[in-house]
DNA sequence: CCTTGTGAAGTTCTTCACAGCT
DNA sequence: AGCTGTGAAGAACTTCACAAGG
């Protein structure tokens, strides 16, 4: 199996969540271009790292892609297999995010919801476990928790995740402002709103 | 001057905002690349190309460096020039999102929130002017907004998106699962934490 | 015919390696 | 001595263009 490219990755998972969107039982490569703008040898190329060969001549079965994409890149939605997150920081926005049906249908199962105030986090009521961030560490652990959403305050950020790195977190969604300093063994997205509207501006997304 | 590469523009970005987090007065290429975890040859070059031509022999002069960086880019946080921005869909995630504090000092003006629940807008209290989505069109052009962040329901992800296009925005930050069509004249930018979450296990993020 | 899959060409981006400046 | 800036080489990615297949 070739190793596939990081832009191909991207756009293949973009794909499969589009398919999903479709109701039709095989499209093309020049619909799905018409769809997200992509080049329509792009797309094939990108299909053909999965080594399918089944879409000669009319177009791809769009379930069969759907699935081999998703097995290819490990995005199977199965109940065994689901990677697990929280998030670090109950402020509005964590608090929002807490809401479970975003996670719903997904291959992530959101795990436990930190907090600073431990006030805070038992009186909120959710359908997420809440924990102190006193417990980060031994929670982190014992739930097998890999990815973590930051929502804390930016004086926070840096040390929370300090605290995550070394409590072996894969990756962190980074809603704070502040630009994390982590090591290359784990993966750091920033979604901070202003950020990504600054990228926008200066034309510095590149429609992937 | 050059034309600066896409991504050159998205590392420089970052950079820009890593060096209001640094007090020092001068930085080198090699501090950058720790920081970041990008090649120093790679910072250098994205550098030169902003031709300062001012930091020979130790380092570049932090403030000198932000600067040129947010003019080159246009991301220059002026009263008169900030660019102005609406949340569509005042449910949990967008209102927790009007927050305003999110933007203060940035080059973004929350300039409305709108949703359709005109009772909603009409008894939620926040200092950012909402209204309802009926007056969306009204409102983009008579407040010149550019960008919109959309927070509203999956289902109305699409709709929501094609009004928004049809009244001239520039760009979408989708807070949705769904993956928008929109021409190529506008951007988009998708944040939804499961879809980062699913990059992020696939491999799929270039630490950029 | 229309669409896929893919060598080969083209383009864009990154890294090397070192001259030149302080 | 230590760091920048940059030609030139290299790597990665995209697009072209067309053979092959239903």
């Amino acid at each position: 199996m070739k190793k596939i490219p990081s832009p191909s990755k991207k756009r293949l998972i973009t794909i499969s969540q589009l398919l999903t969107q479709q109701n039709k039982e095989r499209i093309t490569s020049i619909e799905l271009s018409a769809l997200t703008g992509w080049g329509e040898a792009t797309i094939r190329r990108d299909i053909s790292l999965l080594e399918l060969h089944s879409g000669a001549s009319n177009g791809y079965n769009v379930k069969k892609l759907h699935d081999a994409i998703c097995s290819l890149l490990q995005i199977v939605p199965t109940e065994k297999g689901k990677h697990r997150c929280c998030i670090v920081g109950l402020g509005k926005l964590g608090e929002s995010l807490l809401e479970s049906s975003f996670f719903c249908g997904s291959n992530f199962e959101l795990a436990a919801g930190f907090d600073s105030n431990m006030n805070k986090v038992e009186l909120m009521k959710s359908n997420i476990p809440l924990y102190a961030t006193l417990d980060l560490e031994k929670k982190i652990r014992s739930l097998k928790i890999e990815y973590a959403i930051l929502a804390v305050q930016d004086e926070k950020a840096q040390q929370m995740t300090d605290r995550l790195v070394s409590y072996g977190i894969k990756g962190i969604v980074n809603y704070t402002s502040i630009v994390l300093s982590v090591p290359n063994s784990v993966q750091v997205r920033n979604v901070n709103t202003v950020a990504v509207l600054t990228e926008m501006v200066a034309g510095a997304i590149s429609s992937i």
